[in-house]
DNA sequence: CTTGGCACTCGGGGGGAAGGAGTGCCAGTA
DNA sequence: TACTGGCACTCCTTCCCCCCGAGTGCCAAG
């Protein structure tokens, strides 16, 4: 269906394209690409490619455009994706074992993705289902009121305030406490409920209600899928492209929790590299842009992912390289902390 | 040198660029305020008012347009903050008391700021500086490796990976971390390195090395002001503003830090409500935007700041009922948990 | 001090016209 | 059959010009 020659016409106008932002006419990719054929062939091999739906032209007299099938045929088989360079890759090393807990690597991640692509940076933080618990903490802040604090071995502390019915005794909390951590200890959060499921019979009556309470609010922080917290920065790199879409519509749906999240896909082993291409994003707003995303994690199993999320009309080989080099850097920064 | 119609005169015109977004001429003032003189008189205030530097004409046959110097009189001496609506404070309420722990506080006001204002909304952390220690953990978690947990009174949660020189046992962590808490709990983190001064004579000799290792890093988590942690959102309501500095410039600006604290200016006393417009904002890419700032905190002694951040037209009557508004709310929530 | 009148200024918008990049098609050639 | 050069055509972009009108400053009169 395509030759050879047409794909690289494919190719040469992608790449032109990007780096010009200007639709590419048969004359300058003779010149610039030595295909070795006339302008007029070029033309011919156009024309099929746009009846094919690969390539369009903004208005009658102008160059051609990639479309988003275009970038798809790209990405899938025309490019390979750009490794960094030795010294990026020392930048991004430095730079990510500066952080000091989770919140600074996450938010490290996101301003190394964002300057290293020139893009908007997401980054999921790592999912507690897969982690498992280090310790717990119980503490009274007030009457009437205990703080959780739940430490994982990934490094991720969870805090809630739990509002229980009735006060108790610090001997009471610390009893408590101990249990939690007897039945909770090294378990991985997923099992966390069975582990706990006959507690509340090892417990004092007296502090039973208490008890309850203190679990019934545990389980929740454990299961809650509104944790899975997601941040992005870098809308600055947003600027200065010209969206189809009005700027202001892509920048809503970035401060939307629930469509970020849908925004780096389902989590599945970390070594995945996925690119969604304008149209192919479900969100309505986000029709012109393009996330590229992976997974990352401890191992090969990943904990969340992250992506940078631009115009269509974006440097893919590059960008992938980069979002595969950060997601593996932040793995390694995760497993040695 | 500047009667009272020739105020009515400015206040009018800030009123009307403020909604309509085009440079106010005379005629048009004449009729819609009812200044009951004629337009050639308010031409007369006009020319007045620009030699005095309060409004400026974008070019020579074109309405005029309020200078920062204007604004700041209007904000200064010509409005009076505007109360929400009942509706609006039961919202405010509402959304926030939904909130479950610190970091929920923070991204909750943080929205509802930018909803309320449709600008960009800055929160800053609680200091530390003025809380008290609720509580401190110490949690081994790998070889030559503590997570230090720490939990004040307002709620907030630090933590910190130390490496430590030596390995220690279970029992020495459990020793340590008795000593903290019994030198530092309800202590103000401000007292805390006098507080712990001579906790290292307390330990037997062996773990020495180890606990100071710990302090250290207690100590420096404790004054470190790179702590004091900003966040911003909203940034979709700038996406309709044209602004003279390009969006881009803003942007970046916002995405720094350093420059998020200098917006927000000093901690003072919680009452104040401070307004910053136009080239009074030191930082050279802020200078077509004026910021709205108050502390917040609980009872009348401030524990930080918000605000948010807009095109010097804005309206800051309202403008600065939203952010007054807010902020006590935050510190009632901040009271109460 | 205020007012109506009047001449003046200047930005914005509409309407061609010229320029040019790029195309599709076709006939000729290897 | 595949490629090439030539050519007419399309239509976007840019520029210029002109006109319109909002708004002004000034002045003389009330």
């Amino acid at each position: 269906m395509l030759d050879d020659r047409k794909l690289a016409v494919l190719r040469a106008i992608v790449e032109d394209y990007v780096s010009t932002n200007e639709p590419v006419g048969s004359k300058a990719l003779a010149e610039r690409h030595g295909l070795g054929v006339s302008p007029a062939t070029i033309r011919n091999d156009m024309a099929v490619l746009e009846e094919q739906g690969y390539i369009t032209q903004p208005h009658t007299s102008a160059g051609r455009v990639p479309t988003d099938k275009g970038y798809r045929l790209f990405v899938d088989r025309l490019s390979t994706i750009k490794p960094l360079s030795a010294a990026e890759r020392r930048a991004i090393e430095t730079f990510l074992n500066g952080a000091y807990d989770l919140d600074d690597v996450v938010s490290r991640t996101v301003r190394l993705l964002a300057q290293l692509t020139r893009q908007v940076a997401v980054v999921q933080y790592p999912s507690l289902s897969r982690s498992s618990v280090r310790h717990v903490e119980l503490v009274p802040v007030a009457e009437k009121r205990l703080l959780l604090v739940l430490i994982t071995n990934t490094g991720r502390v969870e805090q809630r305030v739990i509002e229980i019915p009735a006060d108790v005794s610090e001997e009471s909390v610390s009893k408590l406490r101990a249990l939690l951590n007897s039945c909770l200890d090294g378990c991985l959060l997923a099992e966390a409920p069975t582990a706990v499921a006959d507690l509340p019979e090892q417990v004092p009556p007296d502090d039973r209600p208490v008890a309850a309470t203190v679990l019934s609010v545990l389980l929740e922080t454990l299961v809650d899928k509104h944790e899975e917290k997601v941040v992005f920065g870098g809308a600055a790199n947003l600027a200065h492209v010209d969206f189809s879409q009005s700027l202001r519509d892509v920048l809503e749906a970035l401060e939307e929790q629930v469509v970020l999240m849908r925004l780096l896909g389902e989590v599945g082993d970390s070594s995945s590299l996925t690119v969604r291409i304008g149209t192919e994003n479900q969100h309505e707003r986000l029709r012109s842009t393009s996330v590229v995303a992976a997974g990352y994690g401890v191992g090969d199993q990943a904990l969340a992912r992250l992506g940078v999320l631009g115009p269509t009309r974006m440097d893919y080989p590059s960008t992938m390289g980069a979002v595969r080099a950060v997601a593996r850097y932040v793995g390694q920064i995760l497993a040695g902390s």
